[in-house]
DNA sequence: TCATAATCGTTGCATATGTAACAATCCAAT
DNA sequence: ATTGGATTGTTACATATGCAACGATTATGA
């Protein structure tokens, strides 16, 4: 890799692309699971699972657990909604908001998926080799620290 | 981490999840150097890196070298049609067979997004660190090589 | 206090995407 | 040679997504 001008690039080379592609692989892999077995998309599968891990959130902090737009959070929340899944109620302190919470039912699945999930890492990391999938997680989380906060780079 | 049943899931140490994330953030980032300065959606930058990097392809062939949809690349491939980007032909042993070649001014606006690409995996190398940057390139290469072939897992 | 700005969540709209169906063409096997 | 089955690329349709605008509510500050 020398200083010269290069006008030539290989994308099976370029870490954007090679991210993407990484991602939707695993991804695809993974949907199956939340998809066959529950019917789920992935925003509902994220809903259900921030809301799992933190118990009684806002919309908003949803969003910000798990990194979606605000409609995809408010889509998603009717879809759980209309399943019982999780229930609203007014926040009387601020009424603008509504807090969320899972129902029994919301959360007896949440614990199956959180199962399902896990035992599906192990088998990634099994597949990929300890090493591999070691260095596939301080790689990304290095693009999070240097890039989470999204700022100029 | 022992062999109990895990109930419950910490979304940011779910590598779906942080894959998903990293991904998105560097595409972001990316994203800004095609769009801002070509106007050129992602399917368009793919299908334009891949005919600058292969040369003369037909449209599945393109495909197969992004990882793109073949409804995305048809579309990629108007639109960079009706810039005069690309220009197609037919081919006479295969008349169902679309020939795709980048024009002048196309091949022109490769090389110059090619070395902008070039300059982005630096900055990201250099703003990562190089050993946190190498072990993200290993680990999206364990990835492509174990589910690549896309085989039950 | 009152007016302006900010925040929360929803919805209308335009765009982006994948599935399925399709016409055109080629291939395989009789 | 002919017929049934693939393959190539396009398009119609349904769904998914993000942006912008909105009503309701709360915060700010003059």
């Amino acid at each position: 890799m020398e200083d010269e001008e290069k006008t030539f690039l290989a994308l099976e080379a370029f870490i954007p692309y090679k991210l993407n592609r990484a991602a939707e692989l695993v991804s695809r892999q993974f949907a199956r699971i939340y998809k066959d077995r529950a019917g789920l998309t992935r925003p509902e599968w994220r809903t259900l699972a921030t809301l799992g891990q933190y118990g009684t959130l806002t919309a908003t902090a949803i969003g910000a657990h798990s990194s979606m737009h605000k409609t995809k959070v408010s889509r998603a929340v009717q879809s759980l909604e209309e399943r019982k899944w999780l229930k609203r109620s007014v926040d009387e302190q601020d009424r603008r908001v509504e807090r969320l919470a899972l129902t029994r039912e919301g959360a007896r699945n949440y614990r199956e998926l959180a199962q399902l999930a896990h035992a599906f890492q192990l088998k990634l990391r099994d597949v990929m080799g300890e090493a591999d999938f070691d260095a596939l997680d301080r790689g990304l989380a290095a693009v999070e620290a240097r890039l989470g906060k999204d700022i100029s780079m």
